[in-house]
DNA sequence: TGAATAATGTTCTAATTGGTACAAAATAAC
DNA sequence: GTTATTTTGTACCAATTAGAACATTATTCA
């Protein structure tokens, strides 16, 4: 934090991720360029490059950016006491993240799912990412059993399931365009489910 | 059908367009080069213009040709005369298709979602694809409402978007590795919700 | 046989790609 | 002020891209 040595940076790093993480988010890693990246950080190559190291990186960064900014609002929807409006402000978050800009869906889904088979940092990533919201979902459920909400007799990774199947789902539809009350008819579906309606 | 003029063809169209389909489906759309495409198809490039016109044109060929052969086995579970075992038949078909080749996943969803924002005629395809689909789905739910297998007063599209979703879903989570039984934990789960577990 | 036709493989090209070398510019320490 | 240090912008590079020119080869029709 301390002031620097040489020339002064221009510009602010986690912005320039942010910018970065905007237009991979629209067009994909492949389709995204260098210079489409460095004109939408507002810087040239070469800075990139000093700043973030190479494509890749920086992409890995802005992956890593996305899933801190996304997940917090989805877990600190699960806080609610009762399930069912935990499950249904889960839902309301992801629809918020994934109607965001005219429907640009899920970073994950759209940027990362068609590289993992060519990267393997990125499949390891979505691996863990998606462990991690399925924990969360299965340890909400978990709660919720204990409270009486859920029968006891009942398996959760199955709701799990159709929690998550659910969310990925907004994710992809969001991107093709739908309403937003078409993709709430499937989340209160799923939730009617879960909680019984 | 009759004998052509010129030096006859030394390969199959059909073929071809299942060739570079594989690997359209593997890479996605921009990741894949017309070189990789002329080598899986064992042309050279301009056998594949000559053949095909450019790469949009193979693409949207491999497209068409991906429709035709995965909705033919999923139109065809759902004929099926009870409802649940249509349903289960149509999950089962879709799995089979996601699960092939180590779990490729939807084509539609690879290679075609993330760049409808750029080629119109793909976002075309995406939104008629979707929507024959769903509509198959209400006609075979309506079909059995007016069988009494669901109860008269309850609204289908909830069903019909909940069923969609699981599908869209399983492709998702086949591509990234899943197993088949995980994933028929979720679909029993939705046909269980639509048909009354 | 020979012209017409249509496919083939080799070779090329203009543009774009991810990535760099290097000098100019801006700051802090001395 | 000078020097060390870091960032910036210009210019560049090798490789790859989608696509095309063109001569060659294989076939049918006359």
């Amino acid at each position: 934090m301390k002031a620097q040595r040489g020339r002064p940076r221009t510009f602010n790093p986690d912005e320039a991720v942010n910018s970065a993480q905007a237009v991979f988010w629209q067009h994909g890693y492949d389709a995204t360029s260098l210079n489409q990246l460095a004109e939408a950080v507002g810087l040239h190559k070469p800075s990139l490059y000093a700043a973030f190291g190479d494509k890749k990186a920086l992409y890995l960064k802005a992956y890593d950016a996305y899933v801190a900014q996304a997940t917090a609002p989805l877990k600190k929807a699960l806080t609610a006491p009762k399930l069912r409006d935990a499950l249904t402000a889960f839902f309301n978050a992801g629809m918020d993240l994934f109607m965001a800009d005219g429907g640009r869906g899920c970073f994950m889904l759209t940027t990362a799912v068609p590289i993992a088979s060519m990267m393997d940092e990125v499949a390891e990533r979505i691996k863990e990412t998606r462990a991690t919201l399925a924990n969360a979902l299965r340890v909400r459920l978990k709660t919720a059993q204990d409270a009486g909400e859920i029968k006891a007799e009942q398996d959760l990774w199955p709701l799990v399931s159709l929690l998550s199947s659910t969310h990925i789902a907004i994710a992809v539809r969001a991107r093709s365009g739908e309403s937003r009350e078409s993709l709430q008819a499937t989340t209160k579906a799923a939730v009617d489910m879960v909680c019984g309606s």
